[in-house]
DNA sequence: GGGCGACATTTGAAATGTCAAAGGTTTACG
DNA sequence: CGTAAACCTTTGACATTTCAAATGTCGCCC
């Protein structure tokens, strides 16, 4: 690939710099983005056929499986980063579903607490198995020092990012 | 389940394995997901404010603006990783917007071309500008060397992906 | 030249997504 | 007390998303 007899490289480097070095963000991005619509297609479809299931309602189970006690919707919608509004739909189908359950604690009246259903827990308990399965096939060609590495890399990127959104949140 | 193939591994290596190990694709996975859900709503919330546009109209305009001549609908479904369903409703919005044009050509009446119109290129010319620079903005804080390394490794997770799908499907 | 299979787009139902505004509740302060 | 501010969730209007089924065209073969 690289051309022979290059006693300037420090040429290359200011040619690059100059030209398109600058959109190597972006490159970055668009990559990232496709590879992120790829995989979630792939889990949506295996979800959907093997379990009915969409991703969204994967995602917000995910949650309450590891808080038993339940999570309230506020606190589920900052952890799915799924809008308040939208989390009152998602749970009510899945309450319709009988895979959730939604309780008004005493203390507040203000609060809905979410929680699985025994029903809920134990469908999520096998999606879980299945779904680390299949991401370990996607990526299986992927040196697994390579995922270590990306792991860390992209929290670089998460971290920057989220040091310059203009809203201001965070993780 | 899976045993350790070589007596030359660290320890260390093994111990991960054994330990956690398996789950590295999926914390890499989820960490995927949460910064390109980061990034998009950033990228969404401006494009809102600044220009009044969503983000799949701005990939697909970004589409077009690359190809003069136009795309066909199918096409464009298959560059924006969006359903065939999905081109059409976003298709005629724009062309509501007068950002965008369709054509049936002579030849074959069953397409359906989208190319954008004048004021459709101008408007997204300043979109891409803006673009572009949020994501450097949002990314200032990491090397450039990670940039292009991130770039490279998610090409090996988007191949490696690609060759697992259950359907089948291709970059 | 009629019809069948392949192709391209649209439609329709249901779910998810955003934002802004409205609805109750609680807390705090005068 | 009593009201205003803060908090939590829901609602409503719209845009996007997927899938499957319908619609419309073209190509080809007999």
């Amino acid at each position: 690939m690289t051309e022979p007899g290059s006693a300037t490289v420090d040429l290359e480097i200011i040619v690059q710099g100059a030209q398109e070095g600058k959109k190597q963000e972006l490159r970055l991005w668009l990559r990232m983005l496709s590879t992120t619509k790829l995989v979630s297609q792939e889990i949506r479809r295996r979800l959907r056929n093997e379990f009915g299931a969409t991703l969204p309602q994967f995602d917000l189970m995910a949650q309450l499986y590891r808080e038993r006690d339940g999570l309230r919707l506020g606190e589920l919608s900052k952890r799915t980063m799924v809008t308040n509004g939208n989390v009152t739909g998602l749970v009510e189908r899945l309450e319709t579903d009988g895979l959730v359950l939604r309780v008004t604690p005493d203390g507040d009246r203000r609060v809905t607490v979410a929680k699985l259903t025994e029903k809920g827990e134990t469908i999520f308990g096998a999606m879980a198995v299945a779904h680390e399965g299949w991401l370990r096939d996607m990526m299986a060609d992927v040196d697994p020092a390579i995922v270590s590495e990306l792991w860390q890399d992209i929290g670089a990127v998460k971290s920057s990012v989220s040091n310059h959104l203009s809203g201001g949140d965070f993780d």
